[in-house]
DNA sequence: TAGATTGTTAATCGATTAACAATC
DNA sequence: TAGATTGTTAATCGATTAACAATC
């Protein structure tokens, strides 16, 4: 028995869609259609259909998709139907900004953590945290059973921090650090690097 | 006379492929080759040779590429042999974070102007910028001849801003707000929402 | 019922990889 | 020269789209 594999591709786009239906049910909206979410999103119709089609049928013909209940759906699938603790590593700006954003809540997530290995930083308070010291990191995740983490130090330093977390036993990184990272194949990591985003659109600028 | 149309995946690549050789050269490294490239950012040495041939020859066989000629091959390709001006929309905590952040630098670009539409932020300074008003922001960015915006508005302004941006002639967005913008096809768009980033991991996580 | 929209198949399109002649 | 590595071609692989029967 094996259990059908989905393309990373598809993954990859159903937070956008989920994205895209929470703030239809904040307007009130009962059902929605693979064509009004392929404008709103500007992709096809039947790519939509199809990536839903992946994980089960969650349409009506003729009516489209109710929207609550595919919300539902669609945060089972990602396993955000609970809340997954956080740890940030490195509180500088971007630690600051990630420690005090609101937009996890609701989307599955809560920063429960933070780290640095600045004296003058320790023990500082962020929002509601504690800046805690990077030597203790490695057992408090552990104890902790935290499974993602950001990384939101230095270049310099981020590939040290992701080597400290894997043996933590980290499975998911957000890296923020402008490298790429080195990790075991279990491990996954997203890269946020705003130069990336802005140098890839300059090329259109001409 | 056509120009051969490059493949939007492609140009996405080149930034990584040039932050991962600015690294090699603070090394002070002289040459690299397609596979050790490769194996640094997890990716095959025969795409990397086939992305780089789209745009001209710049390696030596049995040598490989000297790091500081493709360094400014790429930068020229992407067109960052220059400095952009950035205009910040939002001084929030993201805003904050992006207009103090050293990451841009060398990089391409450089924030210049920062608006609010917040009464209280209006004219308090954050790094070495004052934040202007948002009722401005349309002359200023028209007059300075700004083409690269960041959004770091809530999600209910974003496209409200967005279309102001387009009015004031931007061609570029680095959007942070956690919604799809709509926007007319010479317009630019890159996503930066950490949320989604973290959902699309969380799907992994089980 | 008539109209609308799904889920799915087959066709198309595009991207990645393997392999190797060319050549430094 | 011998070894290494490029640039490129052809083959493979995967993703997207068009179209439509099924059906609400």
């Amino acid at each position: 028995m094996e259990t059908k594999q989905i393309p990373s591709i598809v993954v990859g786009r159903l937070p956008v869609y989920l994205r895209a239906l929470e703030y239809m049910k904040r307007e009130h909206r009962q059902v929605t259609s693979s064509q009004e979410l392929a404008e709103r999103l500007g992709i096809s119709a039947a790519q939509i259909r199809k990536d839903l089609s992946q994980f089960g049928e969650f349409g009506k013909q003729g009516t489209g998709y109710d929207i609550e209940n595919l919300v539902t759906q669609l945060r089972a699938i990602l396993h955000i139907n609970r809340v997954w603790d956080i740890a940030v590593v490195g509180a500088g700006d971007v630690g600051h900004a990630v420690a005090r954003y609101q937009g996890f809540t609701d989307r599955g997530f809560r920063v429960a953590q933070i780290f640095d290995n600045d004296p003058s930083k320790i023990g500082s308070q962020i929002g509601e945290f504690i800046v805690r010291d990077s030597a203790d990191m490695l057992e408090i995740i552990h104890q902790a059973g935290i499974k993602i983490a950001m990384i939101a130090v230095t270049a310099s330093h981020a590939q040290d921090v992701a080597d400290q977390l894997v043996k933590a036993g980290v499975k998911a990184i957000l890296n923020y650090a402008p490298i790429t990272l080195n990790v075991p194949p279990e491990v996954h990591v997203q890269y946020i690097d705003p130069s990336v985003h802005l140098q890839r659109m300059a090329y259109y600028l001409g």
